[in-house]
DNA sequence: GACAAAAATGCAACAATATATCATTGCATT
DNA sequence: AATGCAATGATATATTGTTGCATTTTTGTC
């Protein structure tokens, strides 16, 4: 009943706490949000979480979903997908957060890819144009082979 | 009071018109909703939509609101910004749809990206990882040189 | 111009997504 | 034990988006 719950490792948020504090924690809450989402693979909606948890026999109101999701944001544990209104967990590094992350516009499923050649690519020329990538997210509308080869009826 | 509603030139939507049918045309009330993102330099929420209309005298609902908008994405006049829930108005051609948006995170200004090469390399490098980027609109979160200036205090 | 068909809009209700506010609990530090 | 803080609970409400149907406007045809 007594066990700590753990200090997240290489977590970003953990350097703003005063020395001597508590670590932030991944709590039972926040660790079965992050379980559900790294079971499923898709994104899934705020309010899918709420049932999930219900399912479980656990029920949570929006507002604790959201501020859990934030803290999961937060650290780096989670992305938002803003297409879609829905969360994948993060699965690169988390120090490394130079994010892109693709949506196949068929079936959902977002993607986070891992190459820094194309963040930079993609910074080199923004900064041309005289904006700054710093750490931001990239996120691209694309389709995969399946969706590819059986297009849905809607989508042509 | 019976001035034709204009046919919108170079339109997607247009092909897909059985032989005969009338063209695709833009309304007053499509024209309205147009004109008030273009004098916008900034994206603006449907809801906000609804107000200016007000202002304006014309009384609009919800339902209309996204109805033209549905109407004006469809036909590339307008973009949505996924990151905001709001609509810009497309800069580029009709046919041109190779869109990347930059989105500034510190005053939300979203520019339009013309940049074929960039898109065409972000193209190729996404086939090698199996997803086609067909058309799919790519979305950056960055920062403006004016926010990099004077940075907002809770962003940093 | 009259007419019918299609497109556009109005209207009301509702669904889905997200936040604000205040109270409570539990653990850590003093 | 007292205090402070992070986390969660609970309730209400705000924001964003959709559906279904009625009505009006526009357009193509005669």
């Amino acid at each position: 009943m007594s066990e700590r719950n753990p200090v997240i490792p290489d977590c970003p948020a953990e350097a703003e706490n005063p020395r001597g504090r508590q670590g932030v924690r991944l709590t039972s809450l926040r660790r079965a949000i992050l379980e559900i989402l790294m079971a499923a693979d898709f994104p899934v909606k705020a309010y899918d979480l709420i049932e999930y948890m219900r399912d479980k026999g656990k029920r949570v109101t929006p507002a604790t979903i959201y501020r859990t999701l934030d803290f999961l944001l937060q650290n780096g544990l989670v992305h938002r997908v803003n297409s879609l209104n829905a969360y994948i967990p993060c699965t690169g590094e988390h120090n490394n957060h130079a994010l892109l992350m693709v949506t196949c516009s068929g079936c959902q499923k977002t993607t986070e890819i891992d190459d820094q050649d194309l963040y930079d690519s993609m910074r080199s020329r923004l900064e041309e144009l005289g904006m700054s990538l710093q750490g931001g997210c990239i996120e691209i509308q694309g389709m995969c082979k399946e969706c590819m080869r059986y297009p849905q009826p809607s989508t042509g």
